[in-house]
DNA sequence: GGTTGCATGTAAATGGTTACATGATTGT
DNA sequence: ACAATCATGTAACCATTTACATGCAACC
């Protein structure tokens, strides 16, 4: 998905600012999904409107309404019908297969390289991380005025967030035990290999 | 994770050609943690070579040994000592989070946008191909002589791919139901909303 | 005879990140 | 007084994707 796209879907949940659509892909309900950034989303609005797929009112932040104040307007913008269209018509092209980057998987592909206190350090910090995630959206409430997609969205989004969080909790044990024994194999490790 | 020390990630687990690191990320262990293509893996291994954090050993392709066949030889890539501590001293830096980009849950967000057809046709081809993923998974074979990290990532991945699966098939329904409620709401469901 | 898989590489184009610049307000 | 949050925007830089070029072998 472009960022120009992620921005309409933004807007068809309701007007925001550009500011405001960063912070829905952060800690908003379009959170995991997918991710854009200021120099990515201002400019794609900015060639939205251009387009006719959105519009905007401009609010003037600058107190002194004198002279020409460096500070910019705030800028609410709103889906337009075309926006709405370009949107559905984006929504229908078969999606591309799912990303993911994660460096905490490929460092501890490499569990028996890490020392145990890093490793530990690890495992445990990505379990708090899961915590706090867990917990932010569980804090999430009016989540029945929404859509059935989106609830559905969340709910797919805690039950697999709980699964992996549950998954580091019960084999965090063992990984520290096995790592240890990959890295400093004993006398009985060795012959074992040996075969 | 930069595209350099990902291969250094591949090839310390073994020997590897460009295309065949290529591969780990496609099918291999790796796959679904990291992404990297032809494009940006070529140019790393030069790099990498140049810095002597892997080496080489050249094989011809060219039946006619004679003169200069425009066909390159393919290079049977190493990691060297420096390579590995180089890669040590990536995984010891602080992971960076996980990034995700998932077409399809954005565009389930918007669910009750799609007909029931398309819906359809996106969650079951969704299903579909997490039983390819977790197929092939589960067909991996000489997992046990592996290092713990990589099987360590091996199951959580099971594990959260079976979630995921199961989360799907068990609402499929359910959604199916709520999204077309919320595309064309009856007369009951436009009184609830109107309060 | 055509497609798929093996195998490397380059160049152009894309698209995004990062850093910077600016400035007001609210909380500590 | 300082940090954080709100708020927009630009530009340099970077990395990656995509397309292309080349070529052989195996399989159908």
């Amino acid at each position: 998905m472009d960022t120009r796209t992620l921005c309409l879907g933004v807007l068809n949940r309701g007007d925001a600012t550009g500011y405001e659509i960063k912070k829905s892909f952060e800690e908003g309900p379009l959170a995991h999904i997918h991710e854009a950034s200021f120099g990515a989303i201002y400019p794609a609005l900015t060639k939205l409107a251009e387009e006719g797929l959105v519009a905007y009112r401009a609010e003037p932040q600058s107190q002194r309404a004198d002279t020409r104040s460096k500070r910019p307007d705030k800028k609410h913008y709103s889906i337009t019908r075309s926006g709405e269209a370009a949107l559905e018509a984006a929504l229908v092209r078969q999606p591309r297969r799912d990303e993911v980057r994660s460096d905490f998987l490929f460092i501890l592909f490499f569990a028996h390289r890490l020392s145990p206190a890093e490793l530990t350090r690890l495992i445990d910090a990505r379990i708090a991380g899961y915590d706090e995630i867990l917990e932010r959206m569980q804090a999430c409430d009016r989540l029945a005025e929404r859509p059935a997609g989106e609830r559905f969205v969340h709910e797919f989004g805690l039950a697999v967030y709980q699964r992996a969080r549950a998954f580091l909790a019960d084999n965090r044990d063992r990984l520290l035990a096995e790592a240890a024994a990959d890295a400093a194999p004993t006398a009985a490790g060795r012959v074992a290999a040996a075969k």
